[in-house]
DNA sequence: GCGATAATTTACCTCTACGTCAAGGTTAAG
DNA sequence: CTTAACCTTGACGTAGAGGTAAATTATCGC
C-alpha cells in the first residue's frame, strides 16, 4: 500500500502536505508545482529527510492566487512573479517587528510595493471597464437575437394556424 | 498587366486595403494576419490579380474583435474561432432576405448562435465579477499600504525633529 | 525487510502564437 | 523598362507553459 502521513500536526501553518496532495487540492499537476518553483513563483518548500517536498496551507493559497491571476487577468507567469515578489516584501515588512534600523529602507520597499500594486490596480480597472462595455453590447445582441427568434416563432405559429403543413 | 478592381466583390464594403495597411492600422503584424487566416479566424480575403490580399473595413473590425477577446478575456484562438464562426452564421442570417424555405433551419442556427453568445456572456459576467472583487481588495490594500507609509513618514519627521540623523 | 505507491531529478516532447529569414513575384512611380 | 517598395509562400525558430517518460529513491503498512 501507499504511504500515509501522520496527521497529528495540523498546526496553524506548518508544512505537512506532499506534492501529490497539493496538486489534487489546487487542481494543477505536480509538474506544474515544480515548474512554478523553478520559475520562482513558489518559494522552495521545506523537505522531508528523503527530499520530498512539504507544502503548507499558505503555499496552497499562493497557487490559487496564481491561478486566478492567470485565468482572470491573463497575466504571464513572469508578471505574476513580480506581483508575488512584491507581496512577499510586504509580508516581510508586516512581520518585522519594526526594528528601528533602516526605516528609510523599509520605506523604499513599501514604495516599491505600492507602485507594483497600483500598476496592477490600473490593469484591473482597464479590464473591468472594457469587459463591462462588452457585457452591455452582448446584452443588446442577445436581445436582438431573441427578437428574431420570436419573429420566427410567430411565423411558424401563423403558418400552423393557417393550416400550412409544418415539417417536423 | 492589371485589372484594377475586382468586380465580383460586394458593392457596399469593397476591399481595398493591402495587408501592410491593415497591419499598421490594427497593430498586429502581417504574419499574424496570415496566421489568423490560416487558422480560420479571418476568412480568406479577396486578392488582386497578382495575388496580393485585399482587406475590407469589416476585416479590420474583426481583427480588433479578435484582439479584444484575446487580451481582455484571455481566450485561446481556438475559442475565438468558435465565436467568430457563430457570428458568421448570424451575419448570414441577417443578410438572407428571408427566403421562405427552411424557416426551422434558420431557427436552429439562431438557437445555436444564441447559445454561443449566452455562453460567452456568462464568461464575461464571471470575469467582471471576479475582477470587481479583486479591484476592491486592491483598493483596500493600497489604503493599508499608504497608511503604513504615512506612519513611516511620521516617524521620520519625529526623528528629524528630535535631532536624530536620518540615514539616506 | 518487502512490496506497493508516491516522489525525485533529468531530459526530451508538445502546442500555441506567432517571429524571422529566404527566394522570388507584383505594383506603382519615374 | 527599371527599380524600390510591397507582397507571396514556404520553412524553420522560439518563448511560454507545461506534458511525458525513465531511471532512481522514499515512505509506509505489513
Amino acid at each position: 500500500m501507499g504511504h500515509k502521513r501522520n496527521p497529528d500536526a495540523v498546526a496553524s501553518d506548518e508544512p505537512y502536505l506532499q506534492i501529490g496532495e497539493v496538486a489534487e487540492r489546487t487542481g494543477v499537476t505536480q509538474r506544474t508545482l515544480r515548474f512554478y518553483e523553478e520559475k520562482g513563483l513558489l518559494k522552495p518548500p521545506s523537505r522531508m529527510e528523503g527530499g520530498f517536498r512539504l507544502y503548507s496551507e499558505a503555499d496552497i493559497q499562493r497557487v490559487e492566487q496564481i491561478k486566478r491571476l492567470q485565468q482572470l487577468l491573463g497575466f504571464a507567469l513572469a508578471e505574476i512573479k513580480e506581483m508575488v515578489e512584491a507581496e512577499e516584501v510586504l509580508m516581510q515588512l508586516r512581520a518585522q517587528y519594526r526594528p528601528e534600523a533602516a526605516v528609510s529602507q523599509k520605506k523604499a520597499q513599501l514604495l516599491r510595493a505600492i507602485e507594483v500594486t497600483e500598476h496592477q490596480y490600473d490593469l484591473i480597472r482597464q479590464k473591468v471597464n472594457a469587459l463591462t462595455e462588452m457585457q452591455s453590447k452582448m446584452e443588446e445582441r442577445l436581445a436582438t437575437y431573441r427578437g428574431w427568434l420570436d419573429q420566427l416563432d410567430g411565423r411558424l405559429r401563423t403558418e400552423r394556424r393557417a393550416g400550412v403543413k409544418a415539417k417536423v
